[in-house]
RNA sequence: GUGGGAUUAGCUCAGUUGGUUAGAGCGCCAGAUUGUGGCUCUGGAGGUCGUGGGUUCGAUUCCCAUAUCUCACCCCA
């Protein structure tokens, strides 16, 4: 035991490889109901795509990327998030072409450098979703429904809506200004942190969880009463579809999300049992995003989904998960038979049967031991069964037995499919 | 980047006030009059006690460093 995964990787063994299918599965199925289809992207692209997309002041971009240089001189990065590659797919591709909106949707690992702890690794999977061309709120809400939806096909429960909206880059920057001069008094009070954030991006000021600096903003404006009349008509548009869909939001004026290509809507899904890493999923709408990648004006929202944050909501909340399946059949085999029932098997498995047999010459106990945890029935080939035909078959979780016929094949294989 | 806890068999963990061949349960493999599973019994395989230094006659045990895991801050999914 020299080698082991790097740190924040890990291994996802068979035991638990069903509730991923299960998940990724239902996914992709929901998002079909709704129109998006799925997108793959390169798991590593140009370092500057990042920089330019998810914002070179960010922590993410700054801090956490796994940058590298090839052997052609070219630095690359890998992909710490799925938006940008989407991006500048829907760019390259021509896809501004295609009948609008651009529906689309992907399931992909991310990488991001930094401390590993609970929900979060430094190789993690992702869902997304991303809508290009549509302005209007309607869209907003329907990928506000398509996660509902999805986690309700899921069976998960208590997590709640949080939206808010940060605006567009004109009644933000207004609304900076104001909130610099309301904090500006108070600098001596602020942490460290804080007056950095005071320069470059004061709106994080607002979500700061040193006490003293909760009471400083306890009183500040806020985004959401300072927003232009455009986007104050975009946010009571949101607010009126989700009601019309039956969904109720927490208006939250604390989100304001870490990467800089937001605008105007965002929004999480939070749940309580994840403890800090309670947001399973957060997204938002970045209408200056395709441009700012070098493409057409184009409006944009999307969400992504943390996968493993969703698994371990999922236990959390004890909901029932798909279990690795058994393996329909096994055949225990004789010394004197196994070439018999080598074929049967083989014949059985052209059929699309699920079947196993012996490989190790193990005794015929032990391989009814083996096939009682790894098969859900069994047929035992001996001498007998071989000359004549006639053997049992044998239900492994309830011990009865069925009479078939091995000279049957097609039969047994209708029977075994049951 | 900062701080707490941990690291002994595949897994979950004992243990030694520093002393010969380091243990248990589960799991795995095999056997209990050589053609019938789950229970029981018996036996077996499997460990450089995370790694590297130091103290000591002697270190899994004490000290230092380091790696990894884990939890939290920050940030994010």
């Amino acid at each position: 035991m020299k080698i082991s995964a790097p740190k924040g990787t890990r291994d996802i063994l068979p035991a638990e490889i069903t509730r991923w299918q299960w998940v990724e599965r239902a996914f992709a199925e929901t998002c079909a109901n709704y129109g998006y289809q799925e997108i793959r992207v390169p798991t590593f692209e140009y370092t500057e795509l990042f920089e330019r997309g998810v914002g070179d002041t960010t922590d993410v971009v700054t801090k956490e990327m796994y940058t590298f240089t090839d052997k052609g001189g070219r630095s690359l990065t890998l992909r710490p998030e799925g938006t940008a590659g989407v991006v500048r797919a829907y760019i390259e591709n021509g896809m501004a072409s295609l009948p609008s909106p651009v529906r689309l949707f992907y399931d992909i690992t991310a990488f991001r450098y930094e401390n590993v702890q609970k929900g979060r690794y430094r190789e993690f999977h992702q869902f997304g979703a991303e809508a290009f061309g549509a302005e209007g709120p309607a869209v907003d809400a329907e990928l506000i429904h398509l996660l509902q939806q999805y986690f309700a096909r899921l069976g998960l429960k208590q997590t709640s809506l949080h939206i808010n909206s940060i605006g567009c880059p004109v009644c933000r920057a207004s609304y900076n200004e104001l909130l610099r001069d309301y904090l500006r008094p108070h600098l001596g009070t602020l942490c460290e942190t804080c007056n950095v954030r005071f320069e470059k991006n004061p709106l994080r000021v607002i979500d700061c969880k040193v006490e003293r600096c909760q009471t400083v903003t306890k009183n500040a404006p806020a985004l959401l009463d300072n927003l232009c009349s455009d986007c104050a008509e975009h946010f009571a548009g949101l607010q009126h579809h989700l009601k019309l869909l039956g969904i109720e939001p927490v208006i939250d004026r604390g989100i304001v999300r870490g990467l800089d290509y937001y605008t105007r809507t965002v929004f999480e899904f939070v749940s309580e049992h994840v403890g800090t890493q309670g947001t399973i999923c957060g997204g938002g709408r970045y209408d200056g995003l395709v441009e700012s990648i070098g493409g057409q004006p184009t409006p944009g929202i999307g969400f992504a989904l943390g996968v493993e944050r969703l698994l371990m909501e999922l236990e959390a909340q004890k909901l029932e998960l798909p279990q690795p399946p058994l393996l329909p059949l096994y055949l225990a085999p004789l010394p004197t038979t196994r070439d018999a029932a080598a074929l049967l098997c083989a014949r059985l498995r052209e059929r699309g049967i699920g079947v196993a047999t012996d490989l190790i010459g193990r005794s015929l106990k032990a391989q009814l031991k083996y096939a009682a945890k790894t098969a859900s029935a069994v047929i035992v080939v001996g001498d007998t069964e071989v000359e004549t035909g006639k053997a049992k078959l044998r239900n492994l979780s309830d011990g009865s037995e069925t009479e078939i016929n091995l000279n049957d094949l097609d039969n047994l294989a209708e029977l075994l499919k049951k």
